[in-house]
RNA sequence: GCCGGAGUGGCGGAAUGGCAGACGCAGGGGCCUUAAAAGCCCCAGGCCUGUAAGGGUCGUGAGGGUUCGAAUCCCUCCUCCGGCACCA
C-alpha cells in the first residue's frame, strides 16, 4: 500500500446525513440472533455446495494438499489458544480456492491415547465412548467457525479400519528387520505406567506428565529409525520451506558425530573392547579406559576382585538413578577402578579400566578412552581419581595458555610416528591405521536411538505379535488383521495393562505351529498413528491396502503442513522416518512427507498470577470460544486472531483489542448497506480503467495477494482496513463513479473473504451476485495500474530529510532536482554549499550531497 | 558450552538499504446527545525552541564499521526466548 495515508473518511462524514448510529437499523449485524442465523446459513451452504470436496480418486485430479496437524479429541471445549492454527489454515484454504486452485484439506482425529484411558479409570466410561463423544463435540465447534474441511475423508485413528493398517505396516517392518524386540535400559514413566520413547523422555522427564522418568531393564518393541539417521539428517537440507528452527532442532536431535572406533586388547578377558572417539588423534594421550556401569563386560572384569560385592553394589546404585539425576548439569563424576587393564593399541601401554556414571551405555560402544589432556570431562575425572594427564597436542601459537585442558586443534607430539602431524590429519591417519590393522577405523555415530513403540497401556493399536512357547515371537498373518482391541477390558488402574486380564484376547493359537500361545498385550505408541495418517485421508475407505499408491502419487506429499512447534522432533521426525520406510516398501515415491511446514506461534494471555503465558485451561487464562463467537460473531473472532501479530510468533491476547477488528467489520457492513440503499444491486462498470480509485483498487489487490502468499495475515487485515476506509469514502461520495464504487466494494468483499467468510458471502449475495465468493474468483490486478499516478518523493540534503515533492510517476532526475530547489525548506540547506553529488532513486527519493 | 531465533512508541506490531512507527488497542481534544453509551472527526516518539504556524535535534538493545543514505548489511558485546547438552 502507498505510504501516505488514505483518506480516513467514514461513510457519514462525506455524506449529507447527520452523524449518528453507524448502522442503519435493520442491519444483520444489529441482532446477535440474526447474525448467528446468517453464519449458520452460510455454513450450511458451503456443506451443500460441497465446497471442500475433492475427488482424489479422479485420475485427472491434482492440486494443493493443505494439511493441519490432526487434533487429539480432548473432552475440554477448544478455546482461543487452539483456534489460531485452524483459522490460519482456513484463511489460506479459502484464498487458494478463490485463486482457482483445487485444494484438498481434510480433518481427522488422533483418537488413541492416555487421557481417554485415564478417564475410563476415573469415571468408568469406556475409552471409545468418551472419545467418540469428544469428537462429536469438537466437530460441532469446528462447524461454528466457518472452517472448510473435506469431511468425506475423515479419519479416526482408534477405529479398526485405520489401526489395522498400523498393524500391517508394523508387520512389513518386522519382515524388513526394521521392527525388532530388544532388551535394554528403557525410560519408564511411573505416573503413566508405561515405557516411553527417548523423544518422549527429553531432559529426563515424561513428555506428557512431566514426571521424572526411571530407568528399567525391559524387553520391548523398537523401530529401527537409526537405520535412516543419515538420510533423515541429509534430507533436512532439502526442506527449504521448513523453518531453520525446526531443522536445527532435528539436526541436534539426530546428533551426528564423526570419529573412529578403536579396539583395546583386554588380557584378563582374552578379548578386545571397542571404544568410540571423535579424537583418534589423541590416542597416545589415553591414560585409562572407562566403561558405562551397564557395559556387558563389567561383570566379567570384576570377577575375582577382592571387593567385588562393593563394586557391584556401586554399579547397582548408579543404574537405579533416574535420568534426571544422572544427567543433571554439574552432576558429580563418580567412578570405580575395575582392577583390570587394557592395552593401548597405538602406544602399547597398559591402562587401567574404570567404570563411571558419566559414560552412557546407549551411546557409541558404552566405552571410551579417557584422554584427560584434551577432554574436559576426562580431565575432571582424572583429576579426581589421580589418573595421569598427558598432553599430546601442542597448542597453536597465540592460544590461551591459561586453559588447563586444550580441546582445540594443534600439532601432535609424544605420539610416536605421528609427531609433527596436524591434529586434523592425525585423526584420519590413526583411523586409517586402525582399519588397516583390523582394530576399528573411521566411524560416524548418531545420538538418535531406535524408537521404542511398546506401551503398557490399553487404548492403542494392539501389536500384532504372538508369543508361542515353541516358536517364540510369531507375527500375526495379514489375513487375520486387524487384531481387534477388545471392548470389554476391566479398567481398574491397578495391576498393569487391562488387556492382560482379557482372556479371550490373550489366549490364541500360534500361527506357525497351531499350539497354545499368548498375544502381545502391549499397544503401539500413538505417534505411530500420526506417522502416516496424511496418506489415509486420500483414500480412507480402502479395505485392501492402507491406501492406493496411484492416489498417493497424484496427491502426496503434502504441499503445505501447518501445526505447532511442539512436534518439531516427535511427530515430524517419526513421519519423516515412516515416509522413508514406505518408500523402501514401494508404497510411495517420496522421502519427505511435508514439502512445506508452517509453525504458528502460541497465543498467550495474562494469567491470574499476572504472568503472560501460554493460553491453557490449567493455567486459568483460557478464553472460551463458544461464548465469544456468540457475542462477537465468528468473523470478528477470526479477524482478531489473525490480526494479533505475525502468525509464526507468539501473540498476546488481550480482551480489549478485539474491538479494532470488530469495529472494522461493522463499518464494512455499514457502508455496503449504505451502498445498496443508494445504488441498489444493478451491475455497473467503471467509467475509467485508470482513475485514481481504480488504481487504489488495483493496489489493494496486489497488496493483499502478496500478503496471503506470504502468510502475512496480520498485515492483510491491516491493509484491508486501509482499503475499506477508501471504499467507505467512495460510497459516501456523491461525485464518485458508481461503477468504480461497485467494483471497489466487490473487490473488498473478495479480498476480505478469507478472513471473514460469513459476512462477505452475505454482503456479496446482497450486492446481487449469485455465485459464492469461493468460486467467483480472486480479483486480478494490472501491474501497470497498481501504482499511484503521482508520487511523493523524499528530498534529502546530505542524507537528512528536508522536504517532500509531489511529482508525476516516472519523473526524471532533472525534474526532481528542479522541484527540490523550488522548496524553500530545501533551498536554505543548499545555499552557499558546494554540491558533491546527487543521488536519485526514481519515484522514491532525491539526495543532494553538499559540502 | 553448542545450535537456532528475537530485541522498534504506553501496548500489539509495520517498514529487509531510500520519508521509522503503517494498521490497531489504550489515551487526549472535538462533534452528536438533556446526559451517557455507541458512533464519527482530529491529535498523538523524546527533548530543545517559538504566542502560534513552524523550526531544530535525538531516536529502532549497546558500541564500532560500510554507504550519499542503515531498524535493515558487516564486526564486537549485552539481554531475552527456544532446542540440545557428561553423547566421548
Amino acid at each position: 500500500m502507498p505510504r501516505q495515508r488514505l483518506p480516513r473518511r467514514g461513510v457519514r462524514q462525506s455524506g449529507s446525513r447527520r452523524p449518528g448510529r453507524l448502522l442503519h437499523s435493520g442491519s444483520f449485524m444489529d441482532a446477535r440472533e440474526e447474525r448467528t442465523a446468517l453464519e449458520k446459513k452460510w455454513q450450511a451452504r458451503w456443506v451443500a455446495d460441497r465446497a471442500a470436496f475433492v475427488d482424489t480418486h479422479d485420475p485427472s485430479s491434482k492440486g494443493t494438499y493443505l494439511l493441519v496437524m490432526l487434533p487429539y479429541p480432548s473432552g475440554d471445549r477448544l478455546h482461543v489458544g487452539h483456534a489460531r492454527t485452524y483459522f490460519l489454515t482456513d484463511a489460506l484454504h479459502r484464498y487458494l480456492k478463490q485463486r482457482g486452485e483445487t485444494v484438498f484439506c481434510p480433518m481427522g482425529w488422533d483418537a488413541f491415547g492416555l487421557p481417554a484411558e485415564n478417564f475410563a479409570i476415573q469415571r468408568g466410561i469406556p475409552p471409545r465412548e468418551s472419545t467418540l463423544a469428544n469428537i462429536a463435540a469438537m466437530k460441532e465447534q469446528f462447524d461454528g467457525w466457518g472452517v472448510l474441511y473435506d469431511w468425506t475423508k475423515e479419519v479416526t485413528t482408534c477405529e479398526p479400519e485405520y489401526y489395522r493398517w498400523n498393524q500391517w505396516l508394523f508387520l512389513r517392518m518386522v519382515e524388513k528387520g526394521l521392527a525388532y524386540r530388544k532388551k535394554g535400559t528403557v525410560n519408564w514413566c511411573p505416573s503413566c505406567l508405561t515405557v516411553l520413547a527417548n523423544e518422549q523422555a527429553e531432559g529426563g522427564t515424561c513428555e506428557r506428565c512431566k514426571s521424572p522418568v526411571e530407568q528399567r531393564e525391559l524387553e520391548q518393541w523398537f523401530l529401527k529409525i537409526t537405520e535412516y539417521a543419515e538420510s533423515l539428517l541429509a534430507g533436512l537440507d532439502q526442506l527449504g520451506k521448513w523453518s531453520e528452527k525446526v531443522r536445527a532442532m532435528q539436526r541436534n536431535w539426530i546428533g551426528r558425530s564423526v570419529g573412529a572406533d578403536l579396539d583395546f586388547d583386554v588380557p584378563k578377558l582374552g578379548e578386545k573392547l571397542r571404544v568410540f572417539t571423535t579424537r583418534p588423534d589423541t590416542v597416545f594421550g589415553a591414560t585409562a579406559m572407562i566403561l558405562a556401569p551397564e557395559h556387558p563386560a563389567v561383570p566379567r572384569l570384576l570377577e575375582g576382585h577382592p571387593e567385588r560385592a562393593a563394586l557391584e553394589e556401586w554399579v547397582k546404585g548408579v543404574r537405579s538413578q533416574d535420568r534426571l539425576q544422572r544427567e543433571a548439569e554439574g552432576a558429580e563424576k563418580d567412578g570405580r577402578f575395575t582392577g583390570a587393564y587394557a592395552v593401548n593399541p597405538f602406544s602399547g601401554e597398559e591402562m587401567p579400566i574404570w567404570m563411571a556414571n558419566f559414560v552412557l551405555a546407549e551411546y557409541g560402544t558404552g566405552a571410551i578412552m579417557a584422554v584427560p589432556g584434551h577432554d574436559v570431562r576426562d580431565h575432571e575425572f582424572a583429576t579426581k581419581y589421580g589418573i595421569p594427564i598427558r598432553e599430546v597436542i601442542l597448542r597453536p601459537e597465540g592460544a590461551d595458555a591459561s586453559v588447563a585442558c586444550w580441546t582445540g586443534e594443534g600439532t601432535m607430539t609424544a605420539s610416536g610416528p605421528y609427531d609433527g602431524m596436524s591434529s586434523e590429519a592425525g585423526r584420519e591417519a590413526i583411523a586409517a591405521e586402525a582399519a588397516k590393522r583390523g582394530i576399528g577405523g573411521a566411524r560416524v555415530r548418531y545420538r538418535l536411538r531406535d524408537w521404542l513403540i511398546s506401551r503398557q497401556r490399553y487404548w492403542g493399536t494392539p501389536i500384532p505379535m504372538v508369543k508361542c512357547p515353541a516358536c517364540g515371537w510369531v507375527p500375526v498373518p495379514d489375513d487375520q488383521l486387524p487384531v481387534l482391541l477388545p471392548k470389554d477390558a476391566p479398567f481398574t488402574g491397578k495391576g498393569g495393562n487391562p488387556l492382560e486380564k482379557v482372556e479371550a484376547f490373550l489366549k490364541t493359537s500360534c500361527p506357525r505351529c497351531g499350539g497354545d500361545a499368548r498375544r502381545e498385550t502391549d499397544t503401539m505408541d500413538t505417534f505411530v498413528d500420526s506417522s502416516w495418517y496424511y496418506l489415509r485421508y486420500l483414500d480412507p475407505a480402502n479395505d485392501e491396502a492402507p491406501f492406493d499408491p496411484a492416489v498417493i502419487a497424484r496427491w502426496a506429499p503434502v504441499t503445505q503442513y501447518v501445526g505447532g512447534i511442539e512436534h518439531a522432533i516427535l511427530h515430524l521426525l517419526y513421519a519423516r522416518f515412516f515416509a522413508r520406510v514406505m518408500k523402501d516398501l514401494g508404497l510411495v515415491s517420496f522421502e519427505e512427507p511435508f514439502a512445506a511446514l508452517f509453525n504458528q506461534g502460541m497465543i498467550t494471555r495474562m494469567s491470574p498470577g499476572g504472568r503472560i503465558e501460554k493460553m491453557s485451561k490449567s493455567r486459568g487464562n483460557a478464553v472460551s470460544l463458544d461464548p465469544l463467537i456468540a457475542a462477537k460473531g465468528a468473523d470478528a473472532v477470526r479477524a482478531y486472531v489473525l490480526f494479533l501479530g505475525p502468525p509464526e510468533s507468539d501473540a498476546e491476547w488481550t480482551d480489549e483489542q478485539i474491538a479494532g477488528p470488530e469495529r472494522f467489520l461493522y463499518r464494512v457492513v455499514a457502508f455496503v448497506e449504505a451502498y445498496l440503499r443508494s445504488h441498489g444491486t444493478a451491475p455497473l462498470v467503471p467509467r475509467s480503467p485508470d482513475s485514481p480509485a481504480a488504481r487504489k483498487r488495483h493496489i489493494a489487490v496486489r497488496t493483499l495477494t502478496h500478503d496471503f502468499d506470504a502468510f502475512s495475515f496480520h498485515t492483510a487485515v491491516a491493509h484491508l482496513m486501509e482499503f475499506s476506509h477508501h471504499v467507505a469514502g467512495l460510497v459516501g461520495d456523491a461525485e464518485a463513479d458508481p461503477g468504480e464504487t461497485r467494483a471497489s466494494v466487490l473487490t473488498l468483499l473478495a479480498l476480505l473473504h478469507p478472513i471473514a467468510p460469513h459476512l462477505t458471502e452475505e454482503l456479496h449475495e446482497r450486492m446481487g451476485e449469485t455465485r459464492s465468493l469461493l468460486v467467483s474468483g480472486w480479483p486480478t490486478f494490472d501491474p501497470a495500474l497498481a501504482v499511484e499516478e503521482s508520487v511523493t518523493i523524499a528530498i534529502q540534503v546530505s542524507g537528512k530529510l528536508r522536504g517532500q515533492a509531489v511529482l508525476p510517476r516516472g519523473a526524471t532526475r532533472e525534474e526532481a532536482l528542479a522541484a527540490a530547489e523550488g522548496l524553500e525548506a530545501v533551498a536554505k540547506w543548499l545555499e552557499g554549499k558546494e554540491r558533491v553529488k546527487v543521488v536519485f532513486v526514481p519515484d522514491r527519493l532525491l539526495n543532494v550531497v553538499v559540502k
